[in-house]
DNA sequence: GTTGCGATAGTCT
DNA sequence: GACTATCGCAACG
């Protein structure tokens, strides 16, 4: 256990969702949010999952980040209102899933990386075929935005109520935060913006 | 278990 | 015209 590593509570698998995040959660730093994301449960629907894996992309002075080139009609929604959804394509055919943080007028994100499937795992097996194992139904951005069905559409929609939100996970166990380096960019790879939670043994 | 690589389309230069 | 905040499969060990 590294020196960066703290411990928080991870729901069960048996758990089941509280009332969804006010806003005044996401109105905050996006690495703080990025971080306190963790444990909490991502519903759209029938389906729901416990993010086990965030990026932190603050925008302003990180070049990393989509809205480092300033408001285009791609990045408009992260300049917004948070709590909101900020929706992108990535490589063509991945549909990857951020929620917008710090208050209207400032830009920053969280990049939504891994779930831990909790529920509608049916419904995510037939959305995600080429998942082997149900471990594989949620573990990469691009991965979870098929099993729950997360499209293009879905750019900019209030996460704060409704059939697509975080929800606070209630029955929770101990999990740790590792925290790293951010994956698959080019620049500002070094900040330790990534947050990983890995669940304690036993 | 690991590494290497091609697919594919929106966004910005 | 270049460049991706990726994934899945094939070919290894």
């Amino acid at each position: 256990m590294s020196a960066a590593t703290r411990s928080a509570a991870l729901p069960r698998a048996s758990y089941h969702s509280g009332a969804a995040l006010p806003r005044g959660f996401y109105s905050r730093s996006a690495v703080v949010v990025a971080r306190e994301l963790l444990g909490k449960a991502l519903v759209k629907g029938k389906t729901a999952g416990v993010i086990i894996e965030t990026e932190a992309y603050p925008g302003g002075d990180d070049l990393a980040s989509h809205s480092a080139a300033g408001l285009t009609n791609r990045t408009r929604v992260i300049f917004g209102p948070p709590g909101h959804a900020y929706v992108y394509l990535s490589y063509g055919m991945h549909v990857c899933m951020n929620i917008v943080a710090e208050p209207e007028g400032t830009a920053g994100c969280v990049l939504i990386r891994a779930l831990e499937p909790v529920s509608g795992l049916e419904i995510m097996r037939a959305r995600r075929p080429a998942a082997r194992t149900d471990r594989d139904l949620a573990s990469g951005p691009g991965k979870l935005t098929q099993a729950l069905g997360i499209t293009l559409d879905d750019y900019g929609a209030d996460l704060t109520h409704g059939q697509f939100a975080v929800h606070e996970a209630v029955n929770a166990r101990q999990f740790d935060i590792d925290v790293t380096p951010r994956i698959g960019i080019s620049k500002c790879v070094d900040l330790p913006l990534r947050f990983v939670a890995r669940a304690a043994r036993i």
